[in-house]
DNA sequence: TACGAACCGGACAGTGCTGTCCGGTCGCTG
DNA sequence: CAGCGACCGGACAGCACTGTCCGGTTCGTA
């Protein structure tokens, strides 16, 4: 072994995060009566980042600290990792639910914004694939394969996607580049999966 | 390796957890001198069936209650949690470079194997595609990239994979799919893996 | 101004995993 | 057959995370 430095820490891990992220706890104005809905969105936030940052199993009690506020708020407002974790992916699901209902847009169109979804929040895609037994989770699922089902069609006919496919195979797609993203620390995962959709590319087109 | 009997490690098991396999910590017969080379193939194939049911996170303790020995002996052999791991899917690798060495061995055949290694030890991709830092992982990483990049070429000069493709594609592949399995319950991880090959396999073919 | 419902933060007990330590067992060797 | 070193098993301390509980704060209302 060569004499290495104090590189021998954890290489892709420079940022250790105590930091309250502008919310301090100890602030008087996030207690009381109307702090709630404020404490509320905090915390979505916080977990959107830390999920991002440290995979779904990060520790809740990170979630909180990022937030700037108790434990007890947390689980007062989530009791449990799902819903925590249900009401951070809400903002993607309705997200592409949006794009999805303007008018002209493409299941290509949808497949992006997935793609860079599953960027930032491996999470998401891993509670979408991961947990269909827990009825929240499926309903979620749903919404996302319905998206799917009704443009794709569109690009078929177009000769743009192969009538091969189904949206179930878009949403495994999906979750392939996903799952290959969570093997890969967090600072490569945008050039990953750029490699790994171009690869993918060919299989989707006729 | 000693002529040991049970070596081989069942894939398919719907296999209890407590169940010390057929070992018994007890057992005067796993104490003693002779006994340190038994209780480590005992080790590296308990770690084989916990990798391959909990994944690479599972408890080491559950390890050693499958192997039929003490928590003090596994940590003798094995260190750390990569150094078992190491060990346990030594026989991978060795396998995969076994068949490339004998003539007449397609990048295709190999592919197989990985994908068939992969369904049964999800954690050993996840271990070569995560874990780049560690010089020992990187060094098992490169044996099996070296064996996809020296069979590679004659496939393309075939025509049967895409000029588009260098080793390191072939691994992402197996790494996506492979990340897709972590996403799914042990059950189905053949269907999946099987419908995800075949969307991939569009992507291979020039 | 005084009261109390709503809400907050953090301490804390419960639980599970890791890695170490040590008393005890075995079998080789003189 | 007695001694000794190698080896074993499991207890245990340390640590991290979860989820609960309670004293204290805030602000709407009267």
């Amino acid at each position: 072994m060569p004499p290495t430095g104090p590189d021998t820490a954890i290489p892709g891990r420079p940022a250790a995060d105590l930091r309250p992220a502008g919310r301090d706890p100890s602030d008087r104005r996030n207690r009381g009566r109307g702090a709630a809905a404020q404490n509320r969105s905090a915390l979505v936030a916080a977990a959107r980042e830390v999920f991002a940052d440290v995979g779904y199993d990060a520790p809740l009690s990170s979630v909180a600290r990022r937030a700037g506020v108790g434990q007890g708020s947390l689980y007062r407002h989530f009791p449990d990792r799902v819903s925590l974790a249900l009401a951070a992916f809400e903002e993607n699901v309705s997200e592409l639910e949006a794009l999805a209902d303007r008018p002209g847009t493409t299941v290509e169109d949808c497949l992006s914004l997935l793609a860079e979804q599953s960027i930032a929040a491996v999470a998401y895609i891993h509670l979408l694939s991961g947990r269909a037994d827990d009825p929240r989770v499926a309903a979620v699922a749903q919404r996302v394969t319905a998206v799917l089902a009704a443009t794709l069609p569109e690009a078929q006919q177009a000769g743009r996607l192969g009538r091969h496919l189904d949206a179930s195979d878009l949403l495994m797609a999906v979750g392939m580049v996903s799952g290959l993203l969570t093997q890969v620390p967090a600072a490569g995962r945008r050039a990953t999966a750029g490699r790994a959709w171009a690869l993918l590319h060919r299989a989707l087109v006729p």
